[in-house]
DNA sequence: AAACCCGTGGTACCCCGGTACCACGGCCCG
DNA sequence: CGGGCCGTGGTACCGGGGTACCACGGGTTT
């Protein structure tokens, strides 16, 4: 019997896997967390065999939660979910320690195969990601994957510091220059380099990309 | 006994709605749909007296689907499900003949309660978006509701033309005005006369905040 | 026929955004 | 202690974006 913790901010969502879990035979829902924070906690509290967890939530996002997760040392092992096929999410999530990375518009049956491949200790990633996943991992990885050893940081992949994050989540918002200074109390002249340094490392050529990117790593949340 | 349509781009989205829907009494599913133009046509099949509907979908979304099922004259009153809380959207829902507004991180009991609300004739809106829509709505419209009359359109509000949607999607992919000249083989003056009206009309003040509403609105699609 | 909207195009102007390059203090780490 | 990295700031330059205003042909409505 494989324990499973759901961690979604939706309650609708949280319902449906739970269903489905439960009708499965071999799967048990040992409980739900709506952020971050509360998987982190429940994990510790529960030991679930497997975390199926969404990635865009308020708070504290799937991403950080799993690298908290993991960090625990625990055995239980994550299994990402996500509405976008985009490769910078499947990079962070996989380099946070996930054990899997599946899209949401999966079929059932393929969700509950994933939970399984998980549990035994198997590897998941989603059809179409696997692919560039691969081009991108295999001439700079051993063999045995991402898990082992840090990526090579080369300067254009290399993680936005803090506050480059800051500003990228407010460009996300749509903020001018101005008011980004205005805001964060800043120079715009500094405003101006952490946009330059943002936008080269994140691979955009303008704050539009930038926006764009946003929204597919779940910086930015519509509405 | 409710009949109830589910349309939703996501099986896991669909599956979750079944779940909840055959758990409790007094409503039925009694079909599927993956997409606008499936759902027009099982509506003209099955006749359900409420229909679910995802606003987000691939090929025709669940807008111009609820006008044409509103068109038909049927008995079908469509509750709008959405994950985000915005007004242009909970207008264009409204505006095309729908019953209701929900979003989807709506708790399960809210949601069957908004089923029966609608299947029972009334109109539903979600709290959050209620206030809002009154303010605009208020001072304009008849007090028995914007189904009745067209909404009196100041030229702030006027819905988009065919070519103007059509920019506006292609700010929201990111496209230089150069580059959506290239590609809808116009002039750049044109572009740019296009792109002016476009912000004026859909209120915001450059192209960054104009793919913000991009994705606020569904136009574009992350990943 | 006149009025209107839509799509197309142009000119002119200004400002914001992005880049290149440099500078300095604080901090941490080898 | 010296060398990075990070955050802060400046100057200078230029290209693209946005606005204002105008123009014309084709279609529909009045």
């Amino acid at each position: 019997m494989t324990t499973v913790l759901i961690v979604d901010d939706q309650p609708l969502q949280r319902l449906g896997f739970r269903m489905l879990l439960e009708s499965g035979p071999g799967t048990a829902v040992v409980g739900e967390a709506g952020h971050g924070a509360e998987a982190v906690r429940l994990v510790a509290e529960l030991r679930p065999d497997v975390v199926l967890m969404d990635v865009r939530m308020p708070g504290m996002d799937g991403i950080e939660a799993t690298r908290r997760i993991v960090a625990t040392g625990g055995r239980s092992r994550v299994l990402i979910l996500t509405t976008f096929d985009l490769d910078e999410y499947a990079h962070a999530a996989l380099r946070a320690g996930a054990s899997g990375f599946l899209l949401k518009d999966a079929l059932p049956e393929e969700l509950l195969a994933g939970i399984r491949a998980v549990a035994s200790g198997d590897a998941v990633i989603a059809p179409g990601v696997t692919r560039r996943l691969l081009d991108v991992y295999a001439h700079r990885l051993p063999p045995n994957g991402p898990r082992t050893g840090t990526p090579a940081d080369d300067p254009r992949t290399r993680t936005l510091t803090e506050r480059e994050h800051q500003i990228l989540v407010a460009i996300g918002r749509g903020w001018t220059n101005g008011e980004i200074a205005e805001r964060l109390v800043l120079s715009e002249s500094t405003v101006k380099t952490h946009v330059g340094r943002v936008l080269s490392k994140v691979g955009a050529r303008d704050r539009v990309q930038a926006v764009i990117l946003a929204y597919d790593l779940g910086l930015t949340r519509p509405g």
